[in-house]
DNA sequence: CAGACCGTCCAATATCGTTGGACGGTGGTG
DNA sequence: CACCACCGTCCAACGATATTGGACGGTCTG
């Protein structure tokens, strides 16, 4: 699962995994109740409530009448981390203008841990489709943010990603083999930005460049819409010309810190 | 220190409060190594080390060569659970009319865990200050949005939150006695919007005003900026009939759902 | 009023977290 | 070039503690 690179050699703390294990539960179902936990997740209900304490204890669970759901902390961690990345205060207004001029929502995009995570991004006057929450954790192969990424990794990296967390298809457009992700990527450094056509959801395209610090990727900016707005002609004249007049300027700064 | 209303009793996981622990201790120290993290908490460097390959392993820190820092997953969990807030979609619209009719900082606020948490935040034209982040977690007392949320809560509750967290101080106007704090909340309720002057941040001042959701206290919004623009006769004349046209038009939508 | 369900608590057992110390690698210094 | 200091990693033995089933009391439903 994810033996690849990671050493998983030496003595983990089992308690701690289970901690965490719990946290992803209650992300992935929201608020549940004790015995809830633990039919979901297999454990007696002793240990369920003694966990779910323990975290509601830490702040990092609230329990709204016997009911235990996450609480804002780890936004609060989130959001410090975030306001550490020195990327994110570089890219900012630029998102912000992308979206201005083009109406549509801009992203932010970073890599890590082989998923593609959103940092940033505004919505544009005429964005109207329910946009992804800000840190969302996605797999890299059906974005745009993330294929701009990977367009810049090198072969080994991507096939260390495709091992660790697959290739899993969300729409009949996904791409779903190792070499089909390859030959993209190539296509996607050739033109220099990346196309994502409803790979990941039916109606939507996006559209991203790779930000670079000194030949390494270290992000993607990206604008994303609905199809029919999203024509060749226009992408290639007009949103082309925003975004790498965006990522320059994003470079620029980059250079002088 | 926090056996006040949280029952304390029960058995909890102690190897999961020492990985919070950890995370808190990443959180402040930003960036640390194995033996600086030992030292930090005076644990074994041996301990330290299993702590941190655990969390690394699960993701929610990343090593950057030998240095050990907290990664975005917390933004992803943060953001997941903002994303399911009504309050934050329903607010929105209106923190970003605020800060661009004041050109200042606008922003929303919830209480959790007797602290403050800022939810959203738009920084206005003018801008320049450095905001805190999304996702603050802050003591109540001595901000525009706690103050304006403490001022709905009863009596007992204020009363708890002080013995929880206490009033320390932050500049020489910060609230700092229980007494002062009550006729702070008082003249608030009565004249319907908190005002902070100075309070936390030397030159900043801050109005806001509660949200309530069938009489009880949900959030705030408040506007935020240097003092000198904050002068009585603006923020009565102008910017209070902003604060509320929002504040009601956030009403009106709670009560639709 | 009975029955089902739930959260909480308890006590026993065995698991697993804890620790000092050993080892190998690295970087700095005389 | 050799020495030393420091650091991260690993190991094994001990003792702390996570784990579990079951008991108890509360609440809601029929």
């Amino acid at each position: 699962m994810s033996t690849s690179n990671q050493e998983r050699t030496g003595q983990r703390i089992k308690s701690l995994e289970r901690g965490f294990d719990i946290v992803e539960c209650l992300h992935e179902e929201g608020a549940l109740t004790v015995s809830e936990l633990a039919e979901e997740r297999d454990i007696p209900t002793s240990t369920a409530h003694i966990y779910l304490k323990t975290l509601a204890d830490l702040g990092y669970v609230v329990g709204e009448s016997g009911r235990y759901e996450l609480s804002f902390r780890f936004l609060e961690h989130g959001g410090h981390v975030r306001q550490r990345s020195e990327l994110y205060h570089l890219a900012r207004s630029e998102v912000d203008t992308l979206a201005e001029v083009t109406n549509e929502v801009s992203a932010l995009g970073v890599p890590e841990n082989g998923k593609r995570v959103l940092l940033y991004k505004t919505e544009g006057a005429e964005a109207v489709y329910d946009n992804p929450p800000i840190g969302e954790y996605t797999h890299m192969h059906w974005t745009a943010l993330g294929k701009a990424i990977l367009s810049e990794f090198p072969r080994e990296a991507v096939t260390e990603i495709v091992d660790r967390h697959g290739l899993p298809s969300r729409t009949h457009r996904t791409i779903d083999t190792e070499a089909a992700l390859f030959d993209e990527l190539e296509t996607t450094r050739e033109r220099g930005y990346a196309l994502e056509d409803e790979e990941r959801w039916d109606g939507i395209r996006s559209v991203a460049v790779p930000i670079l610090d000194e030949e390494s990727v270290i992000g993607a900016i990206s604008v994303s819409g609905p199809k029919h707005r999203f024509e060749h002609e226009w992408v290639e004249s007009e949103l082309l010309e925003h975004l790498t007049r965006s990522k320059n300027v994003i470079s620029v700064r980059l250079r002088h810190q």
